[in-house]
DNA sequence: CTCCAGAGACGTACACCGTACGTATCCATC
DNA sequence: GATGGATACGTACGGTGTACGTCTCTGGAG
């Protein structure tokens, strides 16, 4: 009988927590249970079972992000926000980005954004078969952004624990590698992430003026 | 005793087909031996781990990649004909996408294709800097967009078994998404890709043109 | 008040997983 | 012939998700 009744929110909550203490492949029902001093199957009242439970758990994630969007504002700096935010709320859970990115989502949580930047583009003039087109190329951008931040991706770049460096490859084989190595070996996600969100937005622009 | 003795191929080989066949999820020690008709222990004779393996299975995939590389020809239609590679061999081996996308590799077969579009991006004029800030941005929309069609990755879209739909959703809440339901719940990935990768090539273009 | 139904917490049990370890078999070499 | 190294294999351990049965508590109905 814990102090606090079990609930699914407690549930979720638990679970986002361990998936950013120990990652992704840490979370068992177990491990949540002992977390949540409960008993295995006690979760199973409050969620069907753990595909759900991590369906939960992206739904919870994604709920999070804060659109502060201004209807008044240019349409190039609303999509912008737009995807700043998303890239805001997975550099905040790290960890659960992945399975955020790994699951479709139905839900409320899900359609959300993609109404929200429906709705920027059409205003902006675009028709809606452009909007959707446009629409996936930024979130198949945004998605793949997001998986080398986390560190899962070919990143190629700078190795998971530092100690093995791109500059170690075969000079012969591999001469641009070999050459660019210092600049492979550091990135600025950030920096990196705004470079490739204003070539998409100046390519939408120039599309829009024709 | 197998008429042809266990070896590593083989079982990468067999690791791949099950995957294609059964999906990531399916894929098992007991399963891979069974499939070879040899026993679980005898495939760590060849194979260190289930991870290595793994590996090893994203490895070969990419290895498969056929870059038709013309030095000769035109830097945009060399990065579109890589970029095209690479979703060439994602879209033969659909369910083994996501194995290779969510590893990162510091192998010849993972080196190759950076090598490859760091040099095309330098011979067309580009800095070091600007060569690697774009492969970036063009590796991010292209894993974004092979998960997409992968089927993982919120497509929002059409739904994994096409019984349920877009226009299911409510349209007060959702008008844009209820009112683009047609467009969002198709979806011809190899346009869309295209589509995509010609605003990143033309973005990337007028940067040239500085 | 009693009684009883429903909900929630829990333990047990099962099938499956990755893999550490010990063993049996073959073959090339000394 | 003896030996040592691959290789195939079986057993066993600790982990997983979850189906199922049981216990306890609580809140009305009679």
């Amino acid at each position: 009988m814990p102090v606090q009744p079990l609930s699914r929110p407690r549930i979720v909550a638990s679970a986002i927590a361990l998936i950013e203490r120990e990652g992704a492949d840490a979370v068992s029902m177990r491990a949540i249970a002992a977390d949540l001093g409960v008993g295995v199957m006690s979760l199973y009242n409050h969620v069907p079972n753990k595909e759900a439970l991590l369906d939960a758990v992206a739904e919870t994630v994604l709920s999070q992000i804060e659109f502060t969007d201004d209807p008044d504002a240019e349409w190039t700096d609303r999509v912008r926000m737009q995807a700043l935010a998303f890239r805001q709320i997975a550099s905040h859970y790290p960890r659960c980005t992945m399975v955020v990115v790994s699951r479709q989502l139905r839900s409320t949580a899900g359609l959300l954004p993609v109404e929200r930047a429906l709705d920027t583009l059409r205003q902006a003039g675009f028709g809606g078969d452009e909007a959707v087109r446009a629409l996936r190329v930024f979130i198949a951008y945004i998605v793949g952004s997001l998986l080398r931040e986390v560190g899962v991706t070919p990143t190629f770049a700078p190795v998971h624990r530092s100690d093995v460096r791109v500059d170690e490859v075969d000079p012969v084989l591999f001469p641009q590698v070999g050459e660019l190595a210092p600049i492979l070996d550091e990135c600025d996600h950030e920096a990196e992430f705004a470079f490739g969100l204003e070539m998409l937005i100046q390519a939408m622009a120039v599309r829009l003026n024709r």
